[in-house]
DNA sequence: TATTGTTATACTCTATAACTATA
DNA sequence: TATAGTTATAGAGTATAACAATA
């Protein structure tokens, strides 16, 4: 056995690029937001913690400090989030995301959305219902996987 | 309606980036294969259909020529693929997995499969089986949408 | 003139290594 | 001494624009 596990991850590592790819196309697509995918996974996480630091944005993307603070370098610059020595500990930097960076991510989310809603409308509801399913099992198998916290 | 239309978009928009990176990281793990997704997806390509060119590699992953082109530059140093001037029209180039390139684009995916089925293995036979079916359904708009053809 | 591929240039992602400031 | 973040450096992905060779 582990046979269908087998067929599973073949399925996924041929389907899941093209929709990562049709996604972050999508999300450069509308030019006035101008996102890439990891600047809006931590504009969405900054605002769905009410604020957090770096180190927690790294754990949740699964990237190195380095990595993560040339992303929020690029989101600082254009105002979208604000960056302040922490009151507590003056080594830890607090992120939070400004009005202009929840009206941006709004939008983005909401183009993506729309893009991606469109390509699912010539599904019935039987399939779409099966594909939330199987997005929220494998949303938490892989999030157990990648390490996790919010700091 | 069109409302599970929207709440499956946001659910891909979740999962999909995540399951993308753990396949990267994955992909890129086993160091003396050390391929990046595009690279792997050009060579099974290439194997898949027993030989293409650039123009069909670049369809085929949705990118423009000169991001194709520098892809298989990388592919061409290694000598996992050869690139040769088309007898039939010389403005084409012909593209042809090696042998070595058949070893290591095995390889890569027996070690990324086994990456994902070891995550996989913590659901059952019913969700696994769903999953699949999903994969299926997706695989099929999402390839209707994002353009293809093999030359 | 249109097509195929390449080169030039530029920006982002991502990592490792080395460094600063703070605890 | 250990931790949080940054800077330096480097390689790859990706795009647009300009170009060469061929049809």
């Amino acid at each position: 056995m582990a046979q269908k596990e087998e067929r599973c991850a073949r399925e996924l590592l041929e389907v899941v690029p093209i929709i990562a790819r049709f996604i972050r196309t999508e999300m450069r697509r509308h030019r006035a937001l101008g996102l890439t995918v990891p600047q809006f996974r931590t504009l969405a996480f900054t605002e769905r913690t009410g604020g957090t630091t770096l180190g927690g944005v790294a754990e949740h993307l699964g990237l190195t400090p380095p990595s993560t603070c040339k992303i929020v370098d690029g989101l600082a610059a254009r105002e979208l989030i604000t960056r302040l020595q922490s009151p507590r500990d003056h080594r830890k930097v607090n992120l939070q995301i400004t009005a202009v960076g929840k009206r941006v991510v709004a939008d983005a989310r909401r183009e993506t959305h729309k893009g991606l809603a469109s390509i699912l409308s010539s599904l019935d509801q039987r399939e779409l219902e099966r594909i939330m399913q199987s997005m929220r099992a494998l949303r938490m198998v892989f999030i157990g996987e990648t390490v996790h916290a919010n700091t």
